[in-house]
DNA sequence: GGAGGTCAGATTTTGGTCCG
DNA sequence: CGGACCAAAATCTGACCTCC
């Protein structure tokens, strides 16, 4: 299961395109939560069993209900899709697999799982880093958020307010995840990947 | 339940001012 | 003049709400 994923890769032909969503602004990288979540994981049981629990011990310490189910929707569609993906990855945590390292695996999952931060990492920050430019602006950011907002690339149409605010989701996200540096103005932080991180990347995408 | 929107506290940046 | 320090302004970001 889950192989089919592969074999798209970039078409963004008008049938299937994947529809950007505003996700991000919501839920940023949210590392320590997804430590939370993944120490609190119960194996033996299902996702919807753990998500009850979860809910209901509120692990998160979150004052209010609905910011839970924002975060539990983001995990979700980030790390639960597949039972692998969240047994391996409960394994890491609970092993005290080194926290960079972590961090990038998580990135992985993330990225595949939101089309829009895949994207933009892919089609702005790359051509940016090839052409030696590394310091990166919200505002080109929001220039090319809102040229895919006009081809119809989202779900529905953005607002500027919204576009700018995901370009400042999209960028923190990926300073979290030690993509970018800086907390303003956000530079491409040097690749570093870990061995190790390297390693359950390979491992997994060769399953 | 998901998506877009708004709010407010926290964090950074910036612009002066003062001291050695 | 250069650096340290401080306060105001700008920006970020997590939280919460409303609508469909």
């Amino acid at each position: 299961m889950a192989v089919q994923k592969a074999t798209k890769k970039k078409g963004v032909s008008a049938s299937a395109p994947p529809p950007y969503t505003s996700k991000i602004i919501k839920a940023s990288a949210l590392l320590d939560d997804t430590k939370t979540l993944l120490s609190h994981w119960d194996v033996t049981a299902t996702v919807p069993e753990n998500l009850d629990r979860i809910r209901r011990e509120n692990v998160f310490a979150k004052a209010s209900r609905s910011r839970v189910e924002d975060i539990l929707a983001v995990f979700r569609q980030r790390y639960l899709v597949e039972a692998d993906v969240v047994k391996a990855l409960v394994v890491l945590v609970k092993n005290r697999f080194p926290a960079a390292s972590l961090d990038r695996v998580l990135y992985f999952h993330a990225a595949r799982a939101d089309a829009l931060l895949h994207d933009a990492v892919t089609e702005i920050l790359m051509p940016r880093q090839a052409q030696g430019i590394t310091d990166i602006e919200p505002v080109a950011v929001q220039r090319v958020l809102a040229k895919w907002v006009e081809k119809g690339l989202t779900t529905t149409a953005w607002s500027e307010n919204t576009t700018v605010r995901v370009a400042q989701g999209l960028l923190s996200t990926l300073r979290d995840f030690g993509v970018l540096q800086g907390a303003v103005n956000k530079r491409i932080a040097p690749a570093y990947m870990p061995v190790t991180a390297f390693a359950y990347i390979a491992f997994y995408l060769k399953q």
